[in-house]
DNA sequence: TTAAAATGTTAGACGTATCTAACAAATTAA
DNA sequence: TTAATTTGTTAGATACGTCTAACATTTTAA
């Protein structure tokens, strides 16, 4: 395993580059708050260790290990963060940072064990998908039914809230995650929706339960 | 706040003066795993931050200053190990080097909590006692079980004996920290010590190991 | 009490990760 | 299409924490 600013700079890698699948030096340097000679240095080392593949003045990208790599460092960082906000109750206006610096511990019984308490979670309360011990995540991010516009269909994928008062809810609703919903109206009111699924014609949910269903389009 | 070596260099001063308030440059390069010129350069470091007095040839002491700084280190190691094994329900002997990571996370909230959490605990899984967060120790007044008369009923507050060995061997006798303990007799012949808990009614602990588990009353 | 052993120090090197200054390539605008 | 701007690279310096080799001091034992 690579070093603490190793990690660093993969996550960052791993961030910058979703839309595109690149990042240029610069914009790197910009968010790691170093100058690009640092960044240019730190590539070189991540070619040789086949962590990136980058040639000069050409953009930079993870290699199959980078993203694995990068996968590993997200889970522990997320599954930091839900810890700190479900187990410890500290807000999640203030456990970003401290999620930064639990992510580079070094012990994978110390991640087993919160991914254990925490339910073997999919995804974050933000819908930000948790990538599981393999590395496997959920393909998109998904955004809280709440979200969504009257006039969509969506799939239900993960749920924020898990509990078991909320997943009742949910059952006593007939929504299950993996089902098909399509968006009726939504009351601008009191942000309230209704919804319909293949058993339901017309399904309200308040906006407190919608905006804790997260979906897929 | 100093860098991570830094913090370590300092931990292992306390420990290792606390017998008799100094080191020998020889012991804690011996205890860090690093060579003497590594650790006389550190000292001339932490000299001028007035973390320790030093000087040539002669023994390494901490300052005020510097006993202040091990105290929070060592508050912030041995909560975060009893943090692990009543919070997470991690064992007492793996818990050791994720606390030596854990120790290290810069971040006064997260602590408070875990001292919140933990019921703003006076020892630690290996029962040595925890600094508060003014740096202040509560006496240490326990005693080896093997210094305990017969029918007197005691709490497990520590073991002197942090090795693996020894936690394995407590762990498979059913023996846990903040356990209460009963004494019914002491053998003469050997030393041994029969205790009855609430999940044993008697026990048999040799003086070897009766001697390491340190007791209050 | 002096020689051997243990312990401590200095000097100089190395790897990591950073920086600034100077130069090179690519992009954008005139 | 050329000049200006942005972006990227190289070279060389610095701070940290480590090392080895050589030398100095202190302690121990003969």
């Amino acid at each position: 395993m690579g070093s603490l600013t190793e990690e660093n700079y993969i996550k960052s890698i791993y961030a910058l580059s979703q839309a595109t699948g690149e990042v240029i030096v610069s914009e790197l340097a910009k968010k790691l708050e170093v100058k690009q000679p640092s960044v240019n240095s730190m590539m070189k080392k991540l070619v040789l260790k086949k962590i990136v593949s980058y040639a000069p003045y050409k953009g930079i990208r993870l290699t199959e290990k980078g993203k694995r790599e990068a996968l590993s460092i997200i889970r522990r960082h997320r599954l930091a963060e839900l810890f700190l906000v479900k187990v410890m109750e500290l807000g999640w206006e203030e456990v970003h940072d401290i999620a930064e610096q639990l992510e580079h511990v070094d012990s994978k019984r110390f991640y087993d064990r919160i991914d254990e308490m925490l339910n073997h979670p999919k995804v974050d309360p933000h819908g930000e998908p948790i990538p599981d011990a393999n590395g496997k995540i959920l393909n998109n991010k998904c955004i809280p039914l709440s979200q969504v516009d009257a006039g969509t269909e969506v799939i239900i994928v993960a749920v924020s809230d898990d509990k078991k008062s909320f997943l009742d809810h949910l059952n006593a609703k007939g929504l299950q995650i993996g089902e098909k919903v399509f968006i009726k109206r939504k009351e601008i009111y009191d942000g309230s929706v209704v919804v319909m699924n293949k058993t339901q014609a017309d399904l309200m949910l308040t906006h407190q339960v919608a905006e804790r269903i997260l979906v897929e389009v």
